[in-house]
RNA sequence: CGGGGCGUAGCUCAGCCUGGUAGAGCGCUUGCUUUGGGAGCAAGAAGUCGUCAGUUCGAAUCUGGCCGCCCCGACCA
């Protein structure tokens, strides 16, 4: 072949086609004959076991323990809080029937009509807010009930219009975290713990630089009384919600009837959270590191992390070669990284070398390895390293390599976030006046994370919105946004730069 | 839900205008050659041409209904 690269198109040149080729060619996931629906392939949920058990392990940390609750939720419960159920009216798959019919067919088939119509139907959850609303209004009498701190990890459905594979999925896997507390202090303090959660679990995991902050009233969450945040930028400059913590006060709390006896001997209404991260992070992984090879996958998430390509250029050493492979991986898989074992794999299919070498490639394995005849005469490997090119091999003596294992996987999974953080920086600019805004978000320019003083009302976002298709992702928290100035568009005083981008 | 396009082998598509029941590339299988490398040559398997109906001696090709998918808008973790 002589492609220079091994993914067509490339992303300079359609980021979005070359999104999907990217998830195809590393065979992560595809779509399936249910509309919006995927099949999450093998090496796509592997990336989300990981995500799963190591975020899992930060709830854990934080108090937080894992329950389960239904698919179904009764109609009725989304009729209690009027801005939720609003929010997720237009997206929600309904069930209506509890058994089926065979019908035969004149021509022989069978034809399943539904039959035995529900007298109350069920939505699939968009989110559970009310059915474990429900269920904490039962567990919570006394203040000594609070805080209630559940994790589930589950599937929801939202029936969305344009469907794109991780991105915006029909039907996606998430967790979504519900808490209740005693006190709005401790309801927001709860919030932006979890907000941090993602924040760390971002940053030291995937390897994600984001910008944590609130949302405005426009972006919120439907029923929340604050939204936080955290946007992070991919490489066509674009804002991805990469995780979302909400106070909702004592909305859901009124709604669900959360009562409980308080210090004071008086019935109060708990406050609760809600927060969630969902295989969305697997999506913006992809677009934040991937290059025109394919995926590059952060070392401390890779479902492997190390790929051991046994070199066999002649049937009789061919044993000799697996084994040492072998050998090897299983001396590396007594070391850890990110205080897990080493995830070593040893691809001896019978396959081409070169086409092996791409196809790991293309799944963005942090680090590959050759090893073949004369570098076990030479006790040596070749490590290829995958954020550098496909072509960049240096040979390494193989003991020195087991020594240095971890520090350069971490030098990788650093690499990564460096990266990242400076194609942000290069995209992130302070503007001042509308004609600036407007040129920056033209048709044909790059655009970016536009800070911006902002005093303007959720009308005046609206407008831009449907003019530039640019939106408010966050204002944002930190002492690097807080800057007296007037708003770019109202002229009224501001005491903080909001980010406005182009988003997923 | 508005506006446009498309449904032909596992994938990407040609053929349709000018009706005579199927083609290419990639992938797959086998063999030979090659190989520190996404190689070459040869042979082979694989499609009731989305679906239902109409026109016709005859339909992938013309006409209509239905279903599905893609792109552009509104919605979105």
């Amino acid at each position: 072949m002589s492609n220079a690269t091994a993914i067509t198109p490339t992303r300079d040149k359609d980021f979005p086609e070359w999104y999907q080729q990217v998830v195809r060619a590393a065979d992560m996931a595809e779509n399936s004959e249910v509309r919006g629906c995927m099949v999450i392939k093998p090496w796509g949920y592997g990336l989300w076991e990981n995500i799963q058990r190591q975020l899992d392990a930060k709830f854990k940390a934080t108090g937080h323990v894992n329950a389960y609750f239904p698919l179904l939720i009764p109609l009725s419960y989304l009729e209690k809080e009027a801005q939720h159920a609003e929010g997720f009216a237009t997206e929600c798959a309904v069930v209506t029937h509890h058994r089926l019919e065979a019908q035969k067919q004149p021509d022989g088939t069978i034809k399943m009509i539904p039959t035995g119509e529900l007298a109350e139907p069920f939505v699939i959850r968009p989110t559970s807010e009310t059915i474990i609303g429900a269920a904490f209004a039962r567990w919570v009498e006394s203040y000594r009930d609070l805080p209630l701190l559940i994790n589930q990890w589950c599937n929801v459905m939202r029936w969305e219009m344009r469907p794109r594979l991780f991105l915006r999925t029909a039907e996606f896997l998430w967790q979504e975290g519900h808490t209740a507390h005693e006190t709005a202090e401790e309801a927001i303090e709860e919030t932006r713990t979890m907000h941090k959660v993602y924040e760390d679990f971002l940053r030291d995991h995937l390897a994600i630089p984001v910008i944590p902050g609130e949302k405005t009233e426009r972006e919120r969450f439907p029923g929340a009384v604050q939204t936080f945040t955290v946007e992070a930028m991919v490489q066509d400059k674009k804002a991805i919600q990469a995780g979302t913590s909400h106070y909702l006060g004592q909305n859901f709390a009124k709604a669900a009837n959360i009562q409980f006896l308080g210090r004071d001997n008086t019935r109060q209404l708990a406050h609760t959270t809600s927060w969630g991260v969902s295989t969305r992070l697997i999506g913006t992984l992809i677009m934040a590191h991937g290059d025109d090879d394919g995926v590059i996958i952060p070392p401390r998430v890779a479902p492997n992390q190390i790929v051991i390509l046994p070199v066999t250029p002649k049937p009789e050493t061919r044993q000799e070669v697996i084994d040492a492979c072998e050998a090897l991986a299983q001396t590396l898989r007594a070391q850890s990284f990110g205080g897990e074992p080493l995830r070593v794999h040893v691809d001896k299919r019978d396959l081409q070398g070169g086409t092996k070498n791409w196809e790991w490639i293309k799944k963005g394995v942090p680090m590959r390895l050759e090893m073949g005849p004369r570098d076990i005469t030479s006790r040596s490997v070749a490590v290829c390293r995958r954020d550098l090119g496909p072509k960049a091999k240096e040979f390494v003596p193989k003991e020195e390599f087991i020594q240095s294992v971890q520090e350069r996987l971490g030098e990788i999974q650093d690499a990564l976030l460096a990266r990242a953080k400076a194609l942000r920086d290069a995209n992130m600019k302070k503007l001042e006046t509308l004609e600036e805004f407007k040129a920056y978000f033209a048709e044909n320019s790059e655009g970016g994370f536009a800070l911006m003083n902002w005093a303007g009302s959720s009308e005046d976002e609206d407008a831009l919105s449907k003019d530039l298709k640019v939106t408010i992702r966050c204002i944002p928290h930190g002492d690097q946004f807080a800057e007296e100035g007037k708003c770019f568009l109202t002229g009224k005083p501001s005491s903080r730069r909001v980010i406005f981008a182009r988003s997923y």
